[in-house]
This record gives structure tokens, sequence and C-alpha cells, in this order.
RNA sequence: ACGCCCGUAGCUCAGCUGGAUAGAGCAGCGGUCUUCUAAACCGCAGGUCGCAGGUUCGAGUCCUGCCGGGCGUGCCA
């Protein structure tokens, strides 16, 4: 049951009944305060000042058009012109009951599904993973796994830079080295011998930076690598080869759901590009402009009539990113079949996804009725709000930051509770510390910048991933304690505050999980997560369950196998694991 | 210079298409373990929502201007 979407149907109705434009909202939210009742309703006022009448007037006929007398204890007009709601505690119970039966939580599937194809993670395979890959990961596996859990058909995209200048480098100074080592009669250097793919690439970096001989035979191997030289593409394969398995090293740690089959980097789009071109070129959207073929668009014109250029072939020939992309959009819509396109990159490129989707549908890659969608997270910083370079050093390795985050949450389980046996704390710490990384991330508003910071990400108290965790295992405690099965079944009756306002937040995962895939914000689940945990532990705190006669004792028994399947499945959403002791 | 984003409690942040007296978590202060895990719970204190105007029954939210910060802006991705 969605109580929203329930409401807002029905008094979105009854509004127009009363003589409101057709589809005018209802506006309803969880009351803003609790001797409001349960819900609200907003839109009676905004309705009224379309209509010139006055909000009351109008409320009244709104509740006389409206029939809530199956669910609904009380409607009110309130204020200015509120309506609300308190719903029947029997009608509360039955829809508990209805979860309770489901493994699904009563959570409808979405009909009709839709083919939603998400990019993330998309890490550089020229280097490591490191800190900065993290949000992207974390927050599309989060928004993937919610998507698919209401019944779409995702396909992920891991967009890996397998291609372009920064192989050419690679390359290029591999075979540099190569040819010192060979001129003193020494052992060849090849990319298997390579102890650190990071600092190679560092190296590379700084030549190519600060050699100008270097940065041209670089670019002379990206020619190379284009034309197909097979020596090159040999030596190209054996980085990839390498740093793809050490992708998946993190994503397995991470708890992703990532796999190989999900890469499909930008080499795969190579033999499109051309076409790309020819056909923005057949469109009559290409223009040459300073020896580079360019698409320019209206629509990001500047104030001097200049238009920003959107470069899809560089005046030697090779191709960017831009075309890349359009390349991709085209693939997934055409060939996966996308109905949604979801991109989740860093915010910085906000200018390149709005050009992007603009030439998109000038070119008619995209139709209308696919929608395109950037999904764009805040910055990783360090200290000082400074932002994290990789070439300036000091990068933290994303494989580093999760073992120490295992290692702090092991330190913390083994004081907290010295009795596990070892091989249970391991794990324990593992869900722990991966938990808290991803939450730290996840409860946060995607669109602000991201301040990394061990204490923060590691600090078990609040707002955390091992509060919600621990809620889990405090439900699971009475059960193991009462030595019950998981299926209890008997009638649930909602006597106690505190076991009202639990049931009310239980019921409010659906228009949650709603509200999460609409705007691709995981921090929706965060905040009703722990309000959720907050509702049961004050219910724990306030309501004995083991201890109560019957049939109270099994209605609270039910109301906290409910609440544990509720804290599995959301933070299950997010990539979060749940352990039953901690 | 232009474009985009941000500015909310001492700190880190929520605030859903404009809604009722702006909310959490840390940190601070004070209470709660012979009773289902105190990694918890309950309470107190803490605010000119950057500044100034405007739109209206109503603005943290929308519009304009300013101040402050970040990112981006033709051949890297």
């Amino acid at each position: 049951m969605n109580l929203k979407h329930e409401l807002e149907s029905r008094i979105s109705a009854a509004l127009t009944a009363a003589g409101a434009p057709a589809g005018s909202p209802a506006l309803v939210a969880p009351a803003a305060k609790v001797e409001f009742g349960d819900y609200q309703a907003n839109g009676v006022m905004a309705a009224a000042k379309k209509l010139k009448t006055k909000p009351r007037d109008l409320a009244e006929k709104v509740i006389a058009n409206l029939d809530l007398s199956d669910l609904a204890e009380t409607v009110e007009i309130a204020g200015p012109g509120f309506i609300n709601i308190t719903f029947k505690s029997d009608w509360l119970s039955q829809q508990l009951a209805t979860a309770a039966e489901d493994e699904r939580l009563a959570i409808a599937k979405a009909a009709p599904p839709q083919r939603v194809v998400i990019d993330y993670s998309s890490p550089n395979l020229a280097k490591e993973m490191h800190v900065g890959h993290l949000r992207s990961t974390i927050i599309g596996d989060a928004l993937a796994r919610t998507l698919e859990f209401l019944g779409h058909d995702v396909q992920r995209q891991n967009h890996v830079g397998d291609w372009g200048t920064q192989f050419g480098m690679l390359c290029a100074y591999l075979d540099e080295l190569t040819e010192v080592r060979e001129s003193k009669d020494a052992e060849r250097v090849t990319v298997a011998k390579l102890p650190d793919l990071e600092e190679f690439y560092r190296k590379a970096k700084e030549r190519f930076d600060t050699d100008e001989a270097f940065a041209n035979k670089s670019r002379d191997f990206v020619v190379r690598l284009q034309s197909g030289d097979d020596a090159v593409l040999h030596t190209r394969f054996q980085f990839l080869a390498i740093s793809l398995s050490h992708c998946q090293e993190v994503y397995d740690r991470l708890g992703a759901t990532l796999t190989p089959d999900d890469v499909c980097g930008e080499s795969f789009y190579n033999d499109d590009l051309p076409k790309v071109v020819a056909d923005l070129d057949a469109k009559g959207l290409l223009k040459e402009s300073e020896g580079a073929q360019c698409v320019f668009l209206d629509a990001f014109k500047n104030k001097d009539d200049d238009i920003q250029p959107f470069i899809v072939q560089k005046s030697d020939g090779g191709y960017l990113y831009a075309t890349t992309d359009l390349a991709a959009i085209r693939h997934r819509i055409g060939t996966l079949g996308g109905d949604r396109l979801i991109y989740v990159v860093g915010s910085e490129q906000n200018f390149h996804f709005q050009q992007l989707f603009a030439v998109a549908r000038a070119a008619e890659f995209a139709p209308k009725n696919v929608s395109l969608e950037y999904v764009p997270f805040g910055m990783m910083l360090g200290k000082g709000r400074k932002r994290f370079r990789t070439r300036e050093g000091g990068t933290i390795k994303l494989m580093d930051l999760l073992d120490e985050a295992v290692k702090r949450a092991g330190e913390l389980v083994a004081e907290k509770n010295p009795s596990l046996p070892e091989t249970e704390r391991d794990d324990i710490a593992r869900a722990v510390g991966i938990g808290a990384v991803k939450y730290a991330d996840l409860s946060q508003n995607r669109t602000s910048d991201y301040v990394f910071s061990w204490d923060k990400m590691l600090s078990l108290e609040g707002n955390t991933a091992p509060y919600m965790q621990y809620a889990y295992a405090r439900v699971r405690s009475i059960f193991r304690k009462g030595r019950l099965s998981d299926d209890v079944t008997g009638r649930i009756a909602l006597t106690e505050p505190a076991e009202r306002v639990l049931a009310v937040r239980l019921l409010q995962l659906s228009e949650t999980l709603d509200a999460v895939a609409a705007d691709c914000l995981p921090n929706i689940l965060c905040s009703y997560l722990f309000d959720l945990a907050g509702a049961f532990m004050s219910f724990y705190e306030t309501c004995p369950v083991l201890k109560a006669d019957e049939p109270t004792r099994t209605s609270r028994l039910m109301l906290s196998d409910l609440t544990a399947r509720t804290i599995r499945r959301g933070l299950a959403l997010l990539g979060i694991e749940t352990v039953e002791r901690m």
C-alpha cells in the first residue's frame, strides 16, 4: 500500500468534483505535526486561488465529495484550508498484515516496467580506482538496486575509460622504458611486471606534462592505436586486463553489483564514431571551425552571440568523449532498448551533459519518449574542503580505504561485544565497515559536495549504517531470546502511541522508494530508514515484547518482524548488509 | 567575463512540485541499565535560513540585484 498515492488519487478526485480544475494536485504529505494527524493535503489553497473562492469553503466541498470512511478515523479542515487525515488503527493493522504476508512487503511492481540504462562507476582504466570513484559507484549501485526492486528492467553500463590519450601515454611510456632497458641489455619491461599501475600512470603523466617530445610521442601512439597497430593494441590490452581485474576486486569488496558483463567501455564505440559524425553532418548540424568538426546550437549562445561548440572531431581527425557519448546514447536506446538513460557522473560535467543531451535531441538520436537524465553528485573533498586531485598525490586508493574501514569496524566490534566468535566478528566488521562507508555517502543529498573524513565515515554513532544495523540486530535478538521462528501469525493491534508511530512509518516504504526512483536520490531512503529505526527504538523502550501478555505479545512480535524485514530490505537496496548480532 | 551549483544551529547536513510554530545527527548540559543488546532511549539549550528588495492568504523554497564560496567554459575525459 502506498499511503500517499492512495490519498492523493482520492482527494484529487474530490477536488475535481468540488469544482477545481481537472488534475488539480491534492499535495498530500505526511502531517507536519502529530496534532495534525497522520497525513495532510495542501492542495485546496492553490485550487481555491485559481477558482477565486475562499479556501475553507472549497475545503468543505472537497470533504463533502470525499469518502475516506474505510481508512480514516477523522478528516478535518484546519488553518487556512488544510485537510488533515488520521487513519483508523484497524485499517493500518490490515495494511500491515498484508505487507507481512508478502515477501516484497506489499510493494507493487512498476507497470509497465521501464528499461532503465544506468551509467555509473565508469573509472579510467589507466589508473587505479581511488576515492573519487566511490560516489558514482555507491550511488549508482543503490539506484540500480532500487529501480530493479521496483520492477524495472535495469541495464548497468560501466563506461570505463579504456581508450584515448591516456592509453597512448601509457603505451608510449612503457615503450620508452623498454628502449632504455634494451639498450642496457637489461630485462624487458612488460605490463605484467609493473608493481603498481597507479605509480606508473603518475610517472607517465609527469613526463607527458613536462616533456613536449614525450607528449608528441604519446599522441603518435594514440594514432597508432586508432589505426590498429597490433603491438600497441596488445600492450593496451595488457593494461586493461590488469586494471579490470583490479576494478572487479574493488566491486566485490565493496559489494557493488557490477560484473565484467556490465563493462562497456569507450573503445566499444570506436567503429561507430565516423558514423556519428557523418550522421550529424547529414542532419545539417555539423560545422567546421578552426579545423575541428563541431555542432553549434543556439541554446548555448552567450550574451555576445558566441556559441559554445560541441566538438565531435579534432583537427587531427581524432574523436573525443563527446563523440563517444553520442554513440553510447544511440547504442543504449537502439540496441539496449532504453526508455530511461541515467548518468551518475560528477557535477563538474554539468555543461557537457547539457550539450550532449541537446545535441542528441537535435540529431534525433534520442526520441522524445526516452528520458535522458543527468544525475550529478558533488565533489569528493579532502581536509580543508580542497579538491582531491590524483596528479597532486595524496590520493587514497579505494581498496586501502575499504580495508581501513573494515579494520576500524573490527576493533569497535571487538570492544563492544568481546564475546563474539572471531569468524562472526569478521563478518560483522565487514558489513559494518563497508556499510559505514556507503551510508556516509548515500545519506547525504548527492548534489552537495562530500567532505571525506575518516572520522565521520567511521564514526559509528548517530545517523549511520551501524545505527540501522544495530536496530536490526536488536529486533533479531528478540526472536533469538524467545526461541521463536520468524513466521509469527496473528492479529496486529495498535494501542500504544509508539506502536502507531511505528506502524505508519512501516507503511511509508512504498512512497519512499517511489521518491528515490523518481529523483534518483538515495538519501531519501536513508532518511526514511533512520526515522524507522528511531520509531522502532522508541517502541522497543516503551513496549515490552516477550514479556507482554497475549494477544499483545504476538501483535508486537509481528510489528518487530516487519520492522526487521523493512530495515533489511531498505539497507539491501542501498547495498548495505545486515547482521544478526553485533 | 560568462554559465551552472551552493550559502540553514558551534560543526556536518535534511527540508519532498511554495504551506501551519524551520528539523536531524554530532558536540554541550541533565536524566535512564536487578527487566527483549546503553553502538540505545528521554529531556534541555542552541536560528535575523548570506544580505536587500519583490511576487501572495502564505517564501528556507519562486523572481531581481548584491556579497561570499565551488565547479565549468573550443580540440583531456
